[in-house]
DNA sequence: ACAAATATGTCAATACATTGATATATATTA
DNA sequence: TAATATATATCAATGTATTGACATATTTGT
């Protein structure tokens, strides 16, 4: 063997490869058996995210679009569009803020309160230890771990690119 | 505590949680980063699934359509979408199947090789390595065995989904 | 106080994802 | 062989994602 540092790093690479690749699958999965597991309601995974995130206690008070966006990280362009759907749905309502005339404040309605905790929660609840078949407490912890590490790292990324496009 | 099983329950029904909306947010970044590191050659992450998947050596005689859906984990639909847009970039080039003429075949054109073996391939290392900053080959190993688990999980739903369908 | 900079949300264009419907080609079965 | 069933790919409608451009509101700096 010539160079075992370069044999090392092909194998880490093919582990990149295939760590990513079965994440994209894993997505495109969690996407199509997630949004069928809610369909009933009318809702999809984004949908579903988006009541979580107003369910919080900690946004009983409603939060605004950019401060949403960036909980879900996701556009706030994206999540406007994902936004009017629910509104029309009946789900939430957006308010414009009395504080701040720009801001406007997102809160579940009554109706989208019910929907989420009567109907989709029990679901969700469902969904999740099919999904999680086999997964001891200990494996789903490291795996929170593994993904919050990523997360990070991808926001690293993320964030010195925005710099240099200044 | 009247009944420790359920406050077990709901231990892990958070962790659930987490972990599903970590995957959520991975995801996005996912998308958000991945295409920006190769968005100089008008490549996305989905497109670089596609190339990655034509480059196999099991791919040199190019692969149908609904078999690369079926490995990439979407649906034909969408598939045809994103390889009309490929060819269109002159990246592959579908042509009907003379075994059974309702196949298409798709293969990586010179120029699709090129692109993906001198710029996009480097680009995509380097993204990499960026991303899996502080992620030792076990924790690479670790990972990619729990992506895989669950993937099996949401498979097994979503096979089952399809039973009751018909 | 007023001009400039920043923050906030939305519209537009494009790409990716789903399911349902459909045209065509192949396989099966009577 | 002819009718039926199945397989393959695509079109259409809808929802989700990005970036770029923009209108409006607030903040900052002079």
């Amino acid at each position: 063997m010539v160079n075992p540092n370069s044999t090392e790093q092909n194998a880490r690479i093919d582990l990149a490869n295939r760590l990513f690749f079965r994440l994209y699958q894993c997505t495109n999965m969690l996407h199509k058996t997630g949004t069928r597991a809610v369909e009933e309601e009318g809702l999809t995974t984004q949908q579903w995210a988006v009541l979580g995130a107003l369910s919080r206690p900690s946004a009983s008070e409603g939060m605004n679009v950019g401060d949403l966006a960036k909980y879900l990280k996701v556009s706030r362009q994206n999540l406007s569009g994902v936004l009017s759907r629910m509104e029309r749905d009946g789900n939430i309502s957006l308010v414009t803020s009395t504080q701040d005339r720009r801001s406007k404040i997102i809160t579940m309605t009554t109706e989208g309160r019910r929907v989420w905790e009567r109907e989709a929660l029990p679901k969700i609840k469902n969904y999740y230890e099919a999904a999680l078949v086999n997964f001891s407490t200990n494996d789903l912890t490291h795996m929170v771990h593994y993904l919050l590490k990523l997360l990070g790292n991808m926001e690293s990324i993320d964030s010195s690119e925005e710099i240099l496009e200044e």
